[in-house]
DNA sequence: AGTGCGATTGACT
DNA sequence: GTCAATCGCACTA
């Protein structure tokens, strides 16, 4: 597959437009054991004021990495369990960013299984912790520039475009109305429940 | 110092 | 479909 690595200035500076933007481009992981990678199908925007981002109530030790320049990796860990991914959107000095949900496995799918203990297919990564176990993201990713020469990345496969759905965001209580979950028409790689995954947006 | 709560998942009915 | 596990962090006192 060829792969071209995206930069800083193709990244839409605006939070919900790089949610977006980011479906159909592809996260790209190089680790010690090969290339893992896949199609984003499933993002959510957390955008500058968001009752429901972690940036709400300021800067603290564990969001630090979300108020890096857009591009940049903000990681953390939740529900005691799993990492959740996200990139950032904003100039430095401001919280806010995109998280990944979910993925289209591509490359590195013996691996993903391994990471993930099951070879179901749609199960290595659907949802945004088990992509990152399947991705083997963790802390360590923590504020890695996504745009640079780094292991992490984000590409362009050239894909075209295709049907863009959007829905409210999954599992948040705060301003829980806003429909900034986006998602590709037509794949079965999305998380959540069905009722979501229909509705037309552009 | 103690408490409550998730940007979830996997197991179970 | 429902529900508990799990633990770091933020918030209160």
């Amino acid at each position: 597959m060829r792969l071209r690595r995206l930069r800083r200035a193709e990244l839409p500076a605006d939070t919900v437009a790089l949610a977006r933007f980011l479906l159909g481009k592809i996260v790209v992981h190089d680790t010690r054991h090969g290339r893992l990678s896949g199609r984003i199908v499933e993002t959510e925007a957390y955008p500058v004021g968001d009752a429901a981002g972690h940036a709400f109530r300021g800067m603290t030790e564990r969001n630090r990495a979300l108020f890096l320049k857009r591009g940049h990796a903000y990681v953390y860990f939740a529900y005691g369990s799993c990492f959740l991914l996200n990139v950032t959107s904003e100039v430095a000095g401001v919280g806010a960013g995109a998280l990944i949900r979910a993925i289209e496995p591509l490359e590195g799918i013996a691996a993903m299984e391994r990471h993930r203990g099951t070879t179901r297919r749609l199960d290595l990564t659907r949802g945004p912790g088990r992509l990152a176990e399947a991705l083997a993201i963790d802390l360590a990713q923590n504020g890695l520039d996504l745009c640079g020469a780094g292991p992490l990345w984000l590409a362009s496969a050239g894909d075209p475009p295709r049907s863009i759905g959007a829905s409210v965001r999954i599992g948040i209580t705060r301003d829980a109305d806003r429909v900034l979950r986006f998602y590709e028409h037509g794949t079965p790689f999305v998380s959540g429940p069905k009722r979501l995954r229909a509705e037309r947006s552009s």
